[in-house]
DNA sequence: TATGAATGAGCATTCATTCAT
DNA sequence: CATGAATGAATGCTCATTCAT
């Protein structure tokens, strides 16, 4: 066993190393201008190592892809925060640190350009990303609004504008320049501003909210250090 | 004056049949994949012809998205409408079916993919597109809370939650599946969701603006026809 | 007539035009380099009028080397010297100074480049150059072998002697690199010597001419500024 | 040991038919006009596994010129030849048949032609053929010297004397003329007489010298058979 | 007659993929 | 199992040559 078990190891870890490198020569220059050989050095392995863990450019690609659909599978993450306020606070800060970081724009980038050639994984990315955490946010709001805190018909459209006020803009913006990336000063101006008028248009009771929210805003850019970069790393812009 | 005319006529004319093919094939398969003889022949020229108008392949792709961003340069338009609740949903709808045609989703997407390779011209259409809107969207809103008809501090933040409350999510969609087409009964819904957060969180007299909403969107789904795909069509999914 | 004259001469002009331009073009790039478009606008012209003139590359090539053949139809030119050695001296400047001009020499280069693909051309240039030179040396030294003052069996073989005592070793250094100059200290070195040798090994009374030719060697470098650059100037090395 | 000997030793096999097929078809056809289709099939291999040894086509001709200069660095070999007389002539046969050979005749021609494109080649093919020959002439004419047997000031130019006597007008008219290849009687006429005026002019005992030199000439054209041709043969005209 | 405009054919170079070892 | 070595098929770009005006 031990001798089988540390071939089927190695044979992971290979792969795991090919994968790792397919993402970030995928990223950096698309899927067509990517090479394999490019690709193998980068895992310091051979090219015919390569094919014969992925038959094909194309498969080695899907299977990249499926492998980073795990990073991207954003939870509704809010940490330890309490009551309702803190918490979509907490879930604002989470989720735009994750979207914003570079490794995620590169990624999000080469799917949407590329999803003409593989439409599947462009499905597959909105099911497991997007629709999987849209589905936590409804949860959450629903609860709430069970518990009579937030008032709405439709919890999908709800938990749709919660995000679009809060990401649509500096995501898009970070789509269409990969320099710039948003600072959190930035950041804190569109959380800020989307929780307000999200709880404006949504509370039961937004003079309360508002203020508790108002409250939670006092402190600095909220020293949130890196709860970001949970995405395989090192997809940067380079 | 005639011969010479005609010939810069007959030049003018081909760079177009050269730019229109650039974006159907560049559309289609992105920067590197898209081949020389392939733009040449969908022009029905020859591609020595093709270098003597554009240089290189990355001058023809740049050339094509200058010509593009013409055609992108969505303005604040709302026709005819008058009043504050009709004028922001005329634009809606004129924004939504311009923002979500093929057309303009394939370019979207091109840029997007190919925005680390072409840096600028990520940042000419964020200018020339998006930011353009912008300044439309943050003027008219500026009149109406001079009017005392909205209430915000920052025009900015204002403009950009009414354009994310009513497309972020069916273009973030859009961008991931190039098969689905949203449906005008699916932009109504977003469209209409749009409108009534967007008042209940910004207008002075919220149920005076909502209620006249509502019986704007009583009748049947805007037979708005067509005023989308003004850009240069055909450049669908293939 | 004069309306005539004025075409004949106009395009006698223009021909010369694209001749100097061709002699320009090829000699700095080879036969298979040179491009026509340039050789075109060169000469000032355009591309189809100098195939009006000259039908194909390859005969604009020959045309150009017919004509340059006159630049290079070396006399056995003495200006005004008298007196065999002194003769002799002035003819070895001569010679040296237009062989190893750096117009002579890109021709040169050019012709041995191109032999393979134009073996008429080196056999007329053979022909036009150096075989009537040789006959021109020739024939002074017989006459001077019949006043007594030389001896020799094959004048052919005297006659390659002096120019090969006095330029060989020049002139191969010259070939191979274009970019070093002979300087006129560098030829009086080798003219010197081979005059020298010459008159050893060829004069009926070598004390008393190798006495002279000491005498005339005195005075400096020998002020012959350009006699050379008769060939079509502007042939450079560029 | 042997498997990796072999495959080194394969890839030096391999390199060498690549520059076999560069010298053969540049020599055809000069640098531009060489196409690596033809290069590749005439080393019976493909045109990537071309690529992959030598990295474009300016690295492989320079590699072929590299590897060149080794069947062009002439040495002053004189053989098993006996005496100032029958050394030089030895030497000046042996010197002829290398340097009339077609193989090297159009190494030298392709040399010429395109010195201006690469000027080191040129240079350094001076160093390592004429250059290195004319030291070692000039080393056995200064020994020659000290014994007493031959005067001169200046060794390099006796040196170079000596060898334009003997290949200055043969080797110029073979450049010019690729069809023509020299008889051995051609060269006889040529270096016999080289030598004797080589002779009258440096020797201190000239008498003596040439009457040896006639006594050696006697007997017919030297059936010297083809110590020449040690240039990688094939070279030829084609 | 002179030219702007067009093109068929070619060429250096690259790349996904496959063997032989 | 891993790899050095090999290749068929493109692809961007150029050039001699020809028309239509």
């Amino acid at each position: 066993m031990t001798r089988l078990s540390r071939r089927a190891q190695n044979r992971i870890e290979r792969e795991n190393r090919f994968l790792d490198a397919a993402l970030k020569v995928f990223s950096r220059t698309g899927y067509t201008a990517a090479n394999m050989d490019d690709i193998a050095t980068e895992a310091g392995l051979s090219k015919p190592t390569l094919y014969q863990y992925f038959g094909s450019k194309s498969d080695l690609f899907t299977a990249m892809m499926l492998r980073a659909r795990g990073a991207m599978m954003i939870q509704f993450d809010t940490g330890d925060a309490e009551g309702m306020v803190p918490v979509l606070h907490q879930f604002a800060w989470n989720y735009a640190h994750t979207v914003l970081s570079p490794a995620f724009l590169s990624l999000a980038r080469l799917i949407i350009g590329e999803v003409q050639r593989f439409p599947e994984i462009g499905r597959a990315y909105q099911a497991a990303g997007p629709d999987r955490l849209l589905q936590g946010i409804m949860d959450y709001l629903t609860a709430q609004r069970a518990a009579g805190r937030l008032a709405f018909d439709d919890p999908e459209l709800a938990a749709e504008d919660l995000w679009g006020l809060i990401l649509s803009a500096p995501r898009t913006r970070a789509l269409h320049n990969p320099q710039a990336t948003a600072t959190d000063a930035d950041l804190k101006r569109y959380i800020d501003n989307g929780l307000r008028v999200f709880l404006r248009a949504y509370s039961t009771q937004p003079a309360r909210d508002l203020a508790q929210l108002e409250s939670l805003l006092k402190p600095e850019p909220q020293a949130k250090p890196d709860t970001a970069a949970q995405a395989t790393s090192e997809t940067g812009t380079t």
